[in-house]
DNA sequence: GCCATAATTAACCGAATGGTACAATGCAGT
DNA sequence: ACTGCATTGTACCATTCGGTTAATTATGGC
């Protein structure tokens, strides 16, 4: 889309916009620029740690065009926010589980947040600093507002079926349960410093992920079996 | 100790010092006041997010003590941080598991770990803020430096001990154990706001914080109980 | 009482920061 | 080429904030 630009080949750098010389009027590749280096500031120190002049500098634009596109911090910071649930809810939708036995379901389901979550690092972060602000911005969002039930309703739909087939134990709480996978996805990557300092690295090289993997996996798939 | 002062009684606010009209010296009543208060607001805005200002003002203090004491704003950071650990880690010592039964012990050490976490919000939140630092001011603080392996020996023994009776899996990482006991509770008070904005508070009301409890509690004895 | 020192106050400072006013420039339609 | 609007550059501003200087007051030892 928006391929009316013509693309001059002089792209200099890593951004992705094509604003070059003089200057040349891009505001979408602007926008998108300001967005993708404000999350990462946003997510390497938090609201009141970032500074908006650090954002400009990295990319091509002043100051001024942050205010211009988001109003001010806050709008940025909000705007962030959205855009990283937003794009974290879309991976989501690419899990498919259909058709997979429960057990089988589960599994994937597990292994799938753990790896996602450490993969994107960046949102986890946002979500801490959010945490930290009490929730505050997430709830001003309307976008944020549509409960991903999804993931509720996919643990719904293995549990009844698991319990159905015997494999899992009756009376499950299906949020119970995602708040389990969460926790230990997520904790993993958002206490990672404070934990290897005190605990040493040895859960967080490759080795150590693979079997902390394993073993919540474990642990959840534990946690669901009938009691014997 | 620091019995010298003697105490006037016109005490008049929640302070504990007790300096009053126009100035009485009481330095160690300033420092702790300080840094009570320090804490209370580096665990509410963070690092960055905190006003050195705002903590003098909740005080019978001005700023400039604050600097006087703690040399800067990083200093008042760390002191509040050894603090903080050196308090968890005393509150960790009452903790005696000694002669319990193997799965009582863990059950037991399960249960107040969820507990003390609940009840030490700030300590929480100044842990995630840490994080979010990735841990470089723990890391230049000495007292942080004597690792606590104190709960892992715990562990380890509770581990041996439920093994010999067979009535744990053989094989358990004691630091994957402690790992996942920390995951769980840390994770019902970090991330309690975005949790509860996406899917609601019902975990967080009294009923659903016992019931939690009792999964992890659940969770954890399973995932230790031998492979049927 | 005197004196060195520790604790406290008051005033001040420079730099950084979020945000804005306004002019200049590109662009699309005619 | 003209016009109207969106976008960008430049310069500026008020305030906040961490931190300091220097004077002032208490305290404890003699």
């Amino acid at each position: 889309m928006k391929s009316k630009l013509k693309k001059t080949m002089a792209d200099t750098a890593h951004q992705t916009q094509n604003r070059i010389r003089s200057w040349k009027q891009d505001p979408e590749a602007v926008r998108a620029d300001i967005l993708r280096e404000a999350t990462s500031e946003f997510a390497k120190n938090g609201l009141a740690g970032t500074r908006v002049k650090d954002i400009a500098d990295r990319i091509q634009t002043s100051r001024r065009m942050i205010f211009y596109y988001f109003g001010d911090k806050e709008g940025l910071y909000r705007a962030v926010l959205e855009e990283a649930y937003r794009s974290v809810r879309e991976a989501e939708e690419e899990l498919n589980l259909d058709g997979l036995p429960p057990l089988d379901a589960l599994v994937k389901l597990v292994e799938f947040t753990f790896d996602h979550h450490r993969r994107n690092e960046d949102f986890i972060r946002l979500v801490m600093n959010e945490n930290i602000l009490n929730g505050q911005y997430m709830r001003q969002s309307s976008s944020l507002h549509m409960t991903n039930t999804k993931v509720i309703k996919q643990l719904s739909r293995i549990c009844a079926a698991g319990e159905k087939d015997g494999v899992f134990r009756a009376g499950l709480s299906p949020l119970e349960l995602h708040w389990e996978i969460s926790a230990l996805s997520f904790f993993n990557v958002s206490n990672r410093a404070t934990f290897s300092n005190i605990f040493g690295n040895d859960l967080f090289t490759e080795e150590g992920q693979i079997a902390l993997r394993d073993h919540i996996v474990d642990c959840v798939i534990s946690s669901v079996r009938p009691k014997t």
